[in-house]
DNA sequence: TATTGTTATACTCTATAACTATA
DNA sequence: TATAGTTATAGAGTATAACAATA
């Protein structure tokens, strides 16, 4: 088998393999991120989701996460405890908590997202041209109405 | 701040926040074949980087895992404990041990292997054009030299 | 002495099931 | 009755440090 392409597919496959990759090799860098804010990685995870200006319900944070709702209890309860985040309970539902970071947790969350998103190495060198092909043919896989 | 490009950088920044929102995604699925699999995610992902042709060792798969080499112990164990993977003692260094899938682990290494490199459905529904470019790009982001 | 892998330890993460309180 | 969140439980994952075997 060699990398020529025989079928319609091959091109796809490898693009998705090579994307694959690229995120996959993110993850020292992630965790580095988390670490040096003294959180663990779900947690970053966690804080990275909670919008100052739209809270979000604990069990809208365990589908963001892709875990279970019991899960989130625990999470959610160590930032808590760090005077991160703030557990208030809708006005029109009271089983439902709505999670609301604090002053401190909103700077945190930015100072960890700012780092996040900056895209690695491989994608800084590409060229003007390359990238803005990039951008048109995601901005394409994915629609705004996601 | 609108969706306007501004800066040289919004290109590549876009693409790689849309990127990292497609790898993301895909994690419900790769906990899902897993499971099938009755194998926990960290399991499914060592398993998925032993090479039946060439064994690699313990220190070699904690790199891949990105995680501390105590670790990679237990969840070897696991999959030595189900006959998966076996542990061989490499002739020229006895301090290092090679990891050797066993004909059951190939077998289910390469039906997870195979049902994780399915493309999503955003990146197969790309026209064979983009599809083309998107592979290019990527070639050209991850030199084969890596 | 240095390195590979293991063990000991302590914590976080995780899902399942049962429970509480609201609806 | 149904739903949101919690608690109880059991186990896997994780890093740090100390250790044994080998180099």
């Amino acid at each position: 088998m060699t990398s020529a392409t025989r079928t319609p597919a091959a091109a796809v496959d490898e693009a998705w393999a090579l994307m694959w990759q690229l995120v996959s090799a993110q993850r020292p860098r992630f965790v580095a991120v988390a670490r040096e804010h003294d959180l663990f990685p779900p947690q970053a995870a966690a804080l990275d989701r909670l919008d100052p200006q739209q809270p979000v319900a604990m069990s809208e944070l365990a589908g963001k996460l892709f875990c279970d709702p019991s899960n989130v209890t625990g999470i959610v309860d160590r930032l808590e405890a760090r005077g991160l985040v703030e557990r208030v309970s809708a006005p029109h539902d009271r089983r439902v908590k709505m999670l609301q970071p604090t002053p401190a947790g909103a700077r945190l969350r930015a100072k960890v997202h700012a780092a996040m998103s900056a895209p690695p190495a491989e994608l800084t060198a590409l060229s003007a041209r390359d990238a803005d092909a990039l951008r048109a043919i995601l901005r394409r896989a994915l629609p705004a109405d996601r």
